[in-house]
DNA sequence: TCACGGCAGAGTGTCGACAGTTTGTGAAAA
DNA sequence: TTTTCACAAACTGTCGACACTCTGCCGTGA
């Protein structure tokens, strides 16, 4: 029922740089993506008790890859699994939401600034490309197609930085940013912006400028967390 | 028999950070904690594998707990567990150790930052009081001393960049540091430039200078691993 | 009426067992 | 002697069951 969830490919993007983490390989994995979807979807609200008979009950298989899942949305923070207790999703609260927006905008500097040093022109022109879909989907007012294309924008950067590790917990902190991101693009003039720093972002890259790309990344992420500060909407 | 190891007072300052996160709160976490020490300290080596059965007879318990604490291990990069295979402690290569040096450089730079903001006289004062045991290290040659010193430092300045994300993920990144740190420390005359550093950065710290503290934070871990990397040791 | 204590239901943590897969060994063939 | 194939041992992933713990309800006593 939910394989169509999963299966979709721009969901599909939330994991790529997850996927060759994971230990077990399908059952766990499978139950871990399906559910970690739901919730950074909105389907599964925060405060939400998860029961793992239920879930095996729900799975077709017995408690003990449920309880790996479990273990696998706990690591990135989905999922709060207290012991003795039954685990629940995770809460989105401003103050962490605010801690969050810090880290990943620290790190994604370090992504522009390694991303000069280190991409060749042609693959600084591809990030080009990305920010061209960005600009037509601005243009048409498409906010579902904008939100996307953009994940897709970080995702080539977070690999133009060469950085593995740094990829793979990016790609961890995203999949927690997707509760609230799209709250910061549907606000209104909030694309128009986004597409601005975008524009000085890739230019920055062209003129291999690091250190002014790395503050525009940075400062990027950071309008975002105040966009969804001032809507007070978390 | 590994209670000792653990129960450790210094080697549980790697774990005070990870701690609240653990589902499963005695039997895999116990597991969990003492392989991961045996990993840090180079008792387990990188390519060992790590058989669960054998390790549910040393623990007198069932392979499941064994599991959990394999995954627990695998979070935190330890070991690495391929489908259907045995898992593996994991490698430690100079480019993965470069990638997360970059990590951690990043990260501290926004400690230091955050920490200039947030943190009271008194709070910056402690750091002095850190950063005075660390010169009395130095001044006995007291490697060791001067190692988990500079732990507490460290810990010390997470914590009072009062981001409680933040200091979770650098403890975990701290803890995979810790396999490859202590050949950092024990080059000769590394001591003395991370000592002066850190008067540098304590010295940024009083002066309320977040950009200095910020640019010295950062510099003073890539040091650490231009050292190891002139050591030719990894 | 309200507070306290006990009891039943629900759920987690752990266990031992089983099936399927992988690995290593040894025999057979080239 | 070297290579290939097949078999056996070892190990992983999964399962169903059990004991202990927690939660909520109900009855008892004040």
């Amino acid at each position: 029922m939910l394989a169509a969830d999963v299966g979709d490919l721009r969901t599909e993007m939330l994991f790529t740089a997850l996927r060759g983490t994971d230990g077990s390989s399908s059952l766990a994995f499978t139950i871990f993506q399906e559910l970690a979807v739901n919730i950074v979807e909105g389907r599964l609200l925060p405060g939400h008790e998860v029961n793992s008979a239920e879930l095996a009950r729900r799975f077709n298989t017995s408690r003990t890859p449920v309880r790996e899942a479990l273990l696998l949305l706990e690591r990135e923070d989905l999922v709060i699994i207290p012991p003795r207790r039954r685990p629940y999703v995770s809460p989105v609260a401003l103050p962490q939401v605010r801690e969050i927006y810090e880290i990943r905008a620290s790190l994604y500097g370090l992504v522009s600034q390694l991303l000069v040093e280190r991409a060749t022109d042609e693959e600084i022109h591809g990030l080009a490309e990305w920010q061209a879909l960005l600009v037509e989907d601005a243009r048409l007012g498409d906010v579902d197609g904008y939100f996307w294309h953009n994940v897709g924008f970080r995702n080539a950067e977070a690999s133009l930085s060469k950085n593995g590790e740094l990829q793979r917990r990016l790609s961890s902190l995203g999949l927690q940013m997707h509760r609230f991101r799209h709250l910061s693009l549907s606000l209104p003039g909030r694309l128009l912006h986004s597409l601005a720093d975008h524009e000085r972002l890739v230019r920055a890259y062209a003129d291999r400028d690091a250190a002014l790309a790395a503050a525009v990344s940075r400062s990027l992420v950071l309008r975002g967390y105040h966009a969804i500060e001032r809507s007070g909407r978390v």
